[in-house]
RNA sequence: GCCCCCAUCGUCUAGUGGCCCAGGACACCGCCCUUUCAAGGCGGCGGCGGGGAUUCGAAUUCCCCUGGGGGCACCA
């Protein structure tokens, strides 16, 4: 193997497939896409299901969906292939039994007997005394009639490593610098299961090393289990990755980010409307700074600008204010046209599905430029527009705002005559003639207006008026403004 | 109980001994613009968890405390 090919930055994002892409693995996945993006590396997307009992093929298409969406796509992974696959840790079991028999050979790894509800037993005592938990080792040096004996009383074997007794291994964590560990608080941990299914060390560790993986960037929960990877690396006589340990994402209450929090999935944000570019960029800065000023990234400035270096220590809050925000930004700087895609692909899972453009009505281009500036999500959308394809539906603020106005009647009646007489029924036109009666009736016209618009729409905030004018038509404003008038007669 | 990580405005953060009586962004509050709501412009409110120590000088270094979090599984 050249230098070039030893110095390659290779690195994986590996999550388990027990449920949607959490948006702390979105930020992990991020993180490793940009990275390797950033230093022409490669990407390699990993799926740990040792858990048999929790791993389903609907999260591993869930997973894989989000990361699609969101952009992040992999060099090497499921549906991918590479040269390093299989990339499902279920398909790779020759691999772990082959590296177990390697280490049981060596003396680097033994058989033990103990029984779950020993174990059990075990840390409960040692909880109770206040020492360590750890596994005391008492399977370490059976003699092979004593192996014997347990198989003929019929007690399953799992594979533990031999975890030196004394010593430190000490992480040289790129974001928390070095942190040591007593390799007697690490005791000798399970790598095979009884069923021959590895453990998630056991299996990181292989597949790690395996796929010649450079950098390892994950969640700060895996701290802890470094040691022991790093362990099991050495055992198996392979290189240490960089390891780089990012900080979590933690609700409001500081705790962190779960379900009870609210939406905490990729697939669920993109069903609020939150487009990519928003997410992305947010979570990027949540835990990574550029500099002082810096706040809005396109994917390309990102790639360019990542580095591990400024991946912060301290564990952040996720804010939806702040992606909302974000995400009006990034819908605002959208072209029309991008903007009118996102919306007809939003719109298929909404209430307003096939109704944009159909029978003369108008199209999400149409509205789009009434719309833009005032969207915060894509959902944003069918709640400033469906008054245009759906019957009037008075909101209940609205309609008695309309009830108290007493010049209501008045001046929708004058605006209906007005519009009945317009030659054209242009933008132009009709704000001409608008202004024009809102001067001679004396009032100012943010007062002419607000009749008219929950007359049309049934709502307080709507697209400006001459527009929604405009794309109504006269035949369906007057006639939606006559409706108004007959209910206000009552 | 044991091991480990963390601590700057409400939130995300900049800050690696003097450039900081701490800068930016979101949120919030005013004002401006305005046909509603947004958007935009301008301005404002607001923070170095506590205590020691080192130093001429500490948000920045060290120690202790407190507070948060992670781990200690035949989960990942």
């Amino acid at each position: 193997m050249s230098q070039q090919e030893n110095d390659a930055v290779r690195v994986r994002f590996a999550p388990s497939p027990t449920g949607h892409l959490h948006v702390g693995g979105a930020r992990t996945a991020l993180y490793n896409w940009l990275f390797a993006r950033g230093r022409a590396g490669r990407f390699v997307l990993r799926i740990e299901d040792t858990d048999l009992s929790r791993s389903t093929d609907e999260a591993v298409r869930q997973i894989i969906s989000s990361m699609r969406w969101l952009g992040l796509d992999w060099n090497e992974g499921p549906e991918t292939g590479g040269e390093f696959g299989p990339y499902r840790q279920m398909e790779r079991t020759e691999l772990y039994r082959g590296a177990a028999g390697r280490l049981l050979a060596e003396g680097k790894a033994y058989h033990c007997y103990c029984t779950p509800a020993e174990l059990e037993a075990e840390r409960a005592r040692a909880r109770a005394e206040g020492r360590p938990v750890v596994y005391q080792g008492r399977c370490r040096e059976l003699s092979v009639t004593e192996a014997q004996e347990c198989r003929a009383e019929g007690r399953e074997a799992v594979i533990r490593f031999r975890t030196p007794a004394a010593g430190k291994t000490v992480v040289r964590d790129r974001v928390k610098g070095d942190v040591e560990f007593d390799n007697a608080q690490l005791g000798d941990f399970i790598i095979v299961r009884s069923s021959g299914v590895p453990t998630y060390n056991f299996a990181v560790a292989v597949d790690d090393a395996a796929m010649r993986i450079s950098h390892v960037i994950r969640g700060d929960d895996h701290l802890p289990n470094t040691p022991r990877q790093l362990l099991l690396l050495e055992a198996l006589g392979a290189a240490a990755p960089v390891y780089a340990h990012l900080p979590l994402i933690l609700g409001s209450d500081r705790a962190p980010l779960s379900k009870r929090h609210g939406d905490v999935s990729v697939e669920e944000f993109r069903a609020r409307g939150f487009v990519r570019e928003a997410l992305n960029n947010y979570l990027a800065l949540l835990g990574w700074s550029y500099d002082a000023e810096t706040t809005l990234f396109s994917m390309d400035e990102l790639v360019r600008n990542f580095s591990l270096e400024r991946v912060g220590v301290t564990a952040a809050v996720f804010d939806n204010e702040k992606l909302l925000w974000m995400n009006g930004h990034y819908i605002r700087e959208m072209d029309a046209a991008g903007l009118t895609v996102r919306i007809e692909e939003f719109l298929e899972d909404t209430r307003l599905a096939g109704l944009p453009g159909e029978d003369g009505r108008p199209s999400v281009g149409d509205l789009v430029p009434l719309t833009q500036e005032k969207m915060k999500t894509l959902a944003d959308f069918v709640e400033l527009t469906d008054f245009f394809f759906l019957p009037v539906s008075f909101e209940e603020k609205a309609l008695a705002k309309l009830k108290k106005d007493g010049a209501a009647r008045q001046i929708l009646s004058t605006a209906a005559e007005t519009l009945r007489q317009l030659d054209s029924f242009g933008i132009e036109a009709v704000e001409t003639a608008l202004r024009a009666a809102a001067d001679s009736m004396e009032l100012k016209l943010g007062k002419f207006l607000q009749p008219l618009r929950i007359a049309l729409s049934g709502k307080l905030v709507t697209p400006g008026m001459f527009e929604t004018l405009a794309v109504l038509g006269r035949e369906e404003s007057i006639s939606r403004i006559d409706a108004a008038l007959g209910m206000l007669a009552q």
